[in-house]
RNA sequence: UGUCCUGUGGUGUAAUUGGCAACACGUCUGACUCUGGAUCAGAAGAGUUCAGGUUCGAGCCCUGACAGGACAACCA
């Protein structure tokens, strides 16, 4: 199957600004009617939703002209960089639904052309060897509003820069004694102007090229000659990056032998609300435990969502969703709760799962009598079936639908009131059973023989339906609610206090005994569920033989809660 | 006292490139329903940051303000 099969169509219909700015060179013939992408992530971390829109945008856009997307590691930082990066980054980018084929770059494959380069620089006079150290550089780099002033080693002679370039690349200096620059202008309004380093010493081994090099080229001198040796034709990236590009294109200026040269445009990066996004943070909220990991399912990152429950096609259609920009504003999370529903609901099958038991005897309902009663497995999709459910004397109903004195609208279990059980029953409440204490411990209801399957034979109504598990054959499950990890809707909002401040206490909460119907018994890792009335869960991998766990992905929409409050 | 970028309902985006501001999410009604889900029907909500200008006509063009953001890592 094709990439474009397998996304579907949906994906890239709506148009943008860099689709509109793609169609007019495409009539205009540039390229050779050519559209090479590319996603270049830094093997630092794992990917996030805000990655996942980047993807959507490089890959859907190739996708739509008839082009390719090449997938490359930005892998000019040793000190960074793991391989256990690289292979979670390329498993994301395929779950998601997107194929680079054989188009796998690193920029650590241009390390050979990048020193040449350097080189070429340094024999044009446009590129020296500074031996002054970081803070000093720093210094003299003036400020956005003040011009810099230039090195005293601004003007050293080609054939000296030659050396010492050449011994830096030999191991002739320890880290730090000195870095390569490029000769432009210090006191450029353009703070990346003013001559920019182009390579430092790093004597760390590489992920890929081990030892080979002990210098490494800056991102800023890699980047856009990676682009440029790959073919790329439109370079996508985040707005930071716009005052970069003068120099990038100062790179390609001193490269480029003929017309062509990628063409960078800058978008928005995806913000929302209740949630960090920042590869620092992420690592921070990781490596000091205040999540379970990466994929741990409060995490934005792909691997958490997909943990959660998320699945590829509502995180493209969200991407879709929230569109492409230059406009920084914040999207609302809840669009990405409603995509995520959206294709839930019209995939996920039905089962029954009691989050907080409470016990309900039918004390009309012949003592070990089982029945089979037919449920259908997913009222969206005639083509899921149905399957049977065990109903018995002894069930568990949600202990949130009963009331013992009801409020308001709340039309569900209540003492002297009938409800439906679904697909089984009609039952009324007639007695409250108590523990010492006075906690409600059980119930004592009559059901209604007539009203098997649910229907009513005299056209009675009832104002709920709710859902219940046989006692006996119930299966205890471990269930995991989760909510947003943070309590402010705009964390950029808050730049005096540390954002780990902001943490929600309840973004976890955990039920460790939950129960959920037997037809669940053997349901796989991350397969997904809807319970009724309840929610959408996945099975966690946490399960095993004889132990269930679910996450909680999303609730479903409840108006209940609202008129609660 | 720099350079660059951006200002459209609560949020995210549109507006055939100068022609009565549209869509989605959310919100609120109502219908239907064996999920208080889904679905369906409808409503409220901006006159496009502000002030000038050009024009028969400006969210789109011009000028000037104002507001927000990015840029001073041997990070990417």
């Amino acid at each position: 199957m094709s990439a474009k099969e397998t996304i579907g169509k949906g994906i890239s219909e709506k148009s943008n600004f860099i689709h509109q700015i793609i169609e007019k060179d495409l009539s205009e013939g540039k390229n050779q009617g050519r559209v090479l992408t590319r996603f270049p992530p830094e093997p630092n971390g794992y990917l996030h939703i805000g990655h996942a829109k980047s993807i959507c945008l490089n890959f859907g856009t190739a996708l739509k002209y008839g082009g390719v997307t090449n997938l490359r590691f930005d892998d000019t930082n040793p000190q960074k960089e793991e391989d256990e990066y690289v292979r979670s980054i390329m498993e994301d980018v395929r779950w998601l639904g997107f194929d680079w084929g054989d188009r796998l770059y690193y920029a650590s494959d241009h390390f050979g052309k990048l020193y040449e380069f350097a080189l070429k620089l340094i024999r044009e006079g446009k590129a020296y060897v500074d031996d002054q150290d970081a803070a000093t550089i720093s210094n003299q780099k003036g400020t956005p509003t003040r011009p810099g002033t230039e090195s005293p080693f601004r003007n050293r002679s080609v054939e000296e820069n030659l050396r010492l370039f050449k011994a830096m690349k030999d191991g002739g200096f320890d880290e730090g004694h000195c870095v390569l620059r490029a000769k432009i202008d210090m006191s450029s309004p353009n703070m990346h102007m003013r001559d920019p380093i182009l390579y430092r010493i790093m004597k760390t081994p590489h992920h890929r090229t081990g030892d080979q090099w002990v210098i490494y080229p800056m991102y800023d001198f890699a980047h856009g000659q990676c682009d440029f040796w790959e073919g790329i034709t439109h370079s996508l990236c985040t707005l930071e990056f716009e005052v970069h590009r003068p120099l990038y294109d100062w790179f390609i200026d001193q490269l480029k032998e003929g017309d062509y040269r990628p063409q960078q445009i800058e978008f928005a990066r995806l913000n929302l609300t209740y949630t960090v996004m920042s590869k620092r943070k992420l690592l921070e909220l990781v490596r000091d435990k205040y999540v379970n990991g990466w994929d741990d399912p409060r995490m934005p990152t792909i691997s958490g969502m997909r943990r959660r429950g998320y699945t590829p096609a509502s995180i493209r259609n969200f991407a879709e969703r929230v569109g492409v920009t230059k406009v920084e504003g914040i999207s609302d999370v809840t669009l990405l709760e409603h995509s995520v529903r959206e294709d839930l609901n019209k995939t996920a099958r039905r089962v029954m799962g009691v989050l907080n038991p409470l016990k309900v005897i039918i004390t009309n309902y012949p003592d070990n009598k089982t029945e089979k009663l037919e449920a259908i497995n997913n009222p969206e999709d005639p083509d899921a079936g149905t399957r049977e459910v065990p109903f018995g004397r002894e069930l568990y109903i949600e202990r949130d639908d009963f009331m013992e004195n009801p409020s308001g609208k709340f039309f569900r279990l209540a003492p002297g009131r009938e409800v439906r059980l679904r697909y089984a029953y009609f039952i009324t409440c007639n007695e409250v059973v108590r523990d010492a204490s006075g906690n409600v411990t059980a119930l004592l209801c009559t059901y209604d023989p007539a009203s098997r399957g649910g229907n009513s034979p005299d056209g009675r109504k009832v104002k709920a339906t709710i859902h219940w598990i046989s006692a006996p054959h119930a299966l205890e499950a471990e269930v995991r609610l989760y909510d947003r990890l943070f309590t402010v809707e705009d964390l950029s909002e808050e730049k005096e206090r540390d954002f780990k401040e902001f943490l929600n206490p309840e973004s976890l909460v955990i039920l460790p005994r939950s129960y959920v119907e037997p037809s669940l018994k053997d349901a796989a890792p991350l397969s997904h569920w809807q319970f009724e009335r309840v929610g959408y869960f996945n099975v966690d991998p946490d399960s095993g033989p004889g132990r269930l766990v679910f996450n909680r992905t999303v609730a479903l929409k409840d108006s209940w809660s609202k008129e609660k409050k």
